[in-house]
DNA sequence: TCGAACTTTCGAAGCGCTTCAACACTGAGA
DNA sequence: TCTCAGTGTTGAAGCGCTTCGAAAGTTCGA
């Protein structure tokens, strides 16, 4: 192994004037600076990051809680995550992800010092991890907006928003009835933040438009079908939806079709999901992407200027936008 | 902080002791070790990382590279990240999540010495980061099976198997003419190992039975429809499918199920995917699983294994197995 | 010409842990 | 009684790095 020394003795400095040339710390003549340089290069040198964070007492590592079960949004989860890692990298952090989703992972990475900072995604509204954090004296940041007491900052998507622009679009393609075909069940009753915060949005829209808005939880699979059939046939009038369900989406939006062309009338569907899924379903009048991506990159941003600047900073909602129908039925 | 002086102060012992406590590398009075462990308990000690890795040439942390670019199988790619980490926490490792999916990263991980041993998926053939791990002097384990020179121990599904079984299935089921409706294109023409090996087992078997069989490339969106369409309508009598691309499954299943319908007889669908995707797609008439989960769980443990025995093994592959049928048409 | 004020570099003291050599005991065998 | 092996515990030497205080060298105005 290459160490510190070595790079000194090769560049015939002292070792302290190698580390400040790497940390860039103090002034070093450039002519020194050079010959450090060039020492470091030729004998391969990285210095060892243990050692780095036992006498610096930080360690460029970010731990990571990720839902790794899999679940309704892989799509949505991947992306953050390729968010949170390549943004991360930007900054010069690396990313631990953490075994399992409780508070104990929490515990042991920063109480360990393995981390210098926490980020937490699908955090529940009166997530116990919360109050972990809270009392971790970790820079944390949250990935999602639970409800209440707001002791750690968030990152997340609008949906509120987004259920409004949602309603705008399909008011604007002359739909008078609107339907929100939204998250599981299990998902919807667990009141979940983001889908009370879409259907508020969507639900305040619809009486802003003064039309009339339904929302209806719906499975993933391809159980989905029989509750669309179902939403269809007890509301014929329904004729705008806005779905935002990944997993059920193909199968919704073959259904609506289906029964639209039955009847002889031309439903339309926003989707709420990420672009690349929506670009390979069919028939979309419009959708509104999820920025998974940007929103892992928003929340390690976030968390490299609190370990940076020691600001603390509260909430930032990523807008929504219509990226415009990328396919005709 | 909470260091290693405050236990030893606290339990009135030295450090050392509390050291020998907590790794068991010396036999301690059970007297002793009971006063220590409710001092470390008490003060809620947790020893420093990176003070721990220093000292002890270890860091108890594997790199895992994993393709975090959302493409065909992020289901599959979710599973073995989860089996990876649940597995390598039980042998008491964490995972470091690498930025990007080349040699620099590994470089970087094992020369700065923040991993023990590197986790390396979704490898091609002539992948340069094989090279680069042989060079590296860290255990490391391929998730996939490169072909070539085998400089590196690999564990991966066995996809050669798996064509085997599909076809006895089918031809038990009564099929003579059978299509593999595999990977999008571009996979199939990049000759990736695992799309081979699966219609080299495909292809063999059939020979085997004494049926015709013929492999597709398959888009992995709603173009799959078409796809399919083309297949059937230019090969009326195939009516035996062995489907493997987790994308196209819900559309080739249904397309396939309505074809047939229209042309008055029976497709059977074998496919080849995790478990509780099959689940959600009506119509199979059987799966194979792609035990996802468990391939990473299997490298873990093989890396595990390297660790701290110094073994080196070659190359494991998980066999595949029927799940029966989960619904019907 | 001398010292003040910089600039550049260095020596050494840790950071918190592991581990080796060695020490202090205890019994058992001679 | 003395030695020897075994058991349990300790002190101290690092592991490779950062960082503080200070030394050495340089420039400049009085």
């Amino acid at each position: 192994m290459v160490t510190i020394a070595d790079v000194a003795q090769k560049a015939g400095v002292s070792i302290s004037t190698v580390s400040y040339v790497m940390s860039g710390k103090r002034a070093i003549s450039q002519e020194t600076r050079d010959r450090v340089e060039k020492a470091i290069d030729s004998l391969g040198f990285s210095p060892h990051a243990g050692a780095r964070s036992l006498a610096s007492r930080s360690t460029n590592v970010i731990g990571l809680q990720a839902p790794l079960r899999t679940g309704v949004d892989v799509h949505v989860v991947m992306q953050i995550v390729t968010g949170v890692v390549t943004q991360a990298r930007k900054h010069g952090y690396d990313i631990l992800l953490l075994a399992s989703d409780d508070s104990k992972a929490l515990q042991r990475a920063a109480k360990g010092s393995m981390v210098d900072a926490l980020l937490v995604m699908d955090v529940e509204s009166d997530d116990p991890r919360i109050d972990t954090l809270s009392g971790l004296g970790h820079p944390s940041v949250l990935i999602g907006l639970p409800e209440g007491r707001r002791t750690v900052p968030c990152v997340d998507f609008d949906f509120e928003a987004a259920g409004w622009l949602a309603v705008d679009r399909l008011v604007a393609l002359g739909h008078h009835r609107i339907a929100l075909i939204g998250s599981p069940p299990e998902v919807m009753s667990r009141h979940t933040s983001y889908a009370d915060r879409l259907a508020r949005g969507f639900l305040a829209a619809c009486e802003a438009n003064g039309v009339t808005g339904t929302v209806h939880a719906c499975p993933s699979s391809a159980e989905s079908v029989a509750t669309v059939d179902g939403v269809m046939t007890e509301n014929p009038d329904i004729t705008g939806f806005f779905v935002h369900n990944e997993g059920a989406l193909p199968h919704v939006a073959a259904t609506i079709a289906q029964r639209g062309r039955q009847r002889g009338d031309e439903p339309a569907i926003v989707a709420l999901c990420p672009d690349d899924v929506a670009r390979s379903v069919p028939g979309l009048a419009d959708s509104i992407a999820v920025p998974a991506e940007a929103i892992g990159a928003a929340a390690t941003d976030m968390i490299c200027e609190i370990l940076s600047s020691g600001a603390n900073p509260a909430v930032r909602l990523l807008p929504p936008a219509l990226t415009g129908a990328r396919t005709t039925p």
